[in-house]
DNA sequence: ATTTATATTTACCGATCGGTACACTATATA
DNA sequence: TATATAGTGTACCGATCGGTAAATATAAAT
């Protein structure tokens, strides 16, 4: 299957949410950003929270693919994969447009739990978080699910610390922070 | 001054735009969860916006002052009052009707750095995080900017992750690694 | 008693919201 | 060549958006 428009509407439409936010982003908005008309669009999803749905896959996603991959690149052993994170997580943060997590920013916007899109977001951070805890057990760290639990708490509060803008550089205080906590469960 | 009807309509305003979101909540809702007519409101408030700056100043104020008060009722020294505003954000984590911090919430909704909500959300955590460098220093922590901050990406990544609500108690996950992070700079 | 500030009700503004109806076109495959 | 698939433009729907006009009521302060 190639690329297809609902490919194309879907990456734009993740943009255009992304940069203005969701409530924020009327349908009409996405017919003049994307160039695509609004009966093509409801062809492909019924409504407006489906597509949302879409995005935040798409998103899900490229995020873990990119930070999944960059550790690897940026570190060899489980333990420095870990503290790794944050130096990817630096790059990201000095990314022109950075504007924080799109799984925050929606649950932000649609609280309730019950939710779909606050589900789906929640989703996103549970992948996150089985994937550093297996890090974690491959490091043979004590406490394996602890430790991963502690730097996804880091990562979250220096991605949202970066997008207020009000400290210098959170990645690198989340970097020290993450080496003490490792430090304190290697024997 | 006693209670007017525009503090009444700003407290009231904070928990609308609390619950439901800033864009999400109308100026026609307010008129019916508060009861206060549109005309009124306006007289008060020249925009949305100025509400929403007046909402956010309300509740910077009840919450530092909530979140000071009760770190000292909860621990006597220093070093152990940076400890306890993990017991303090659990407290808050489990009311009910617990939607996250409303500086995130502004800051997801109002992306730009430079819209008045945003810098108005910035100073928000600024402020915070001047307090705790100043208990840090009083607890003769070696380094006390840097474990303030540390501290508080803990705090932001906590107040997150409860709102997502896909991990069982991040306050005590973020207070251990907390008791790590001081202990480490601690002689 | 009169002014002033604060509040009210009702109705309205143009713009935009999410979503649809309808008629039409291009393309690819069977 | 027939037929489905995917796409288009335009016009429209009722509801809601943020915000205003005008006329009026209330009550405390001078």
């Amino acid at each position: 299957m190639r690329p297809t428009k609902r490919d194309e509407l879907v990456q734009k439409a993740l943009q255009a949410f992304y940069q203005n936010g969701f409530h924020a982003t009327g349908m009409d908005m996405l017919v003049k950003e994307t160039g695509i008309s609004k009966t093509s669009m409801y062809k492909h999803f019924r409504t407006k929270e489906d597509l949302i749905l879409a995005v935040l896959r798409l998103r899900d996603e490229h995020f873990r693919n990119w930070l999944y991959r960059r550790i690897e690149e940026l570190a060899d052993t489980p333990k420095e994969q870990m503290v790794a994170m944050f130096d990817a997580l630096e790059e990201w943060f000095d990314e022109d447009g950075y504007k924080g997590c799109m799984f925050i920013k929606a649950s932000s916007e649609y609280q309730d739990s019950s939710h779909p899109i606050h589900k789906q977001s929640a989703d996103h951070k549970r992948m996150l978080e089985s994937h550093f805890t297996a890090i974690a057990k491959e490091a043979k760290l004590s406490n394996p699910d602890a430790i991963a639990r502690q730097l996804l708490l880091l990562k979250e509060g220096a991605i949202v610390t970066a997008h207020l803008g009000h400290t210098e550089n959170p990645a690198q205080d989340a970097k020290r922070a993450a080496i003490t906590l490792i430090e304190a469960c290697s024997n």
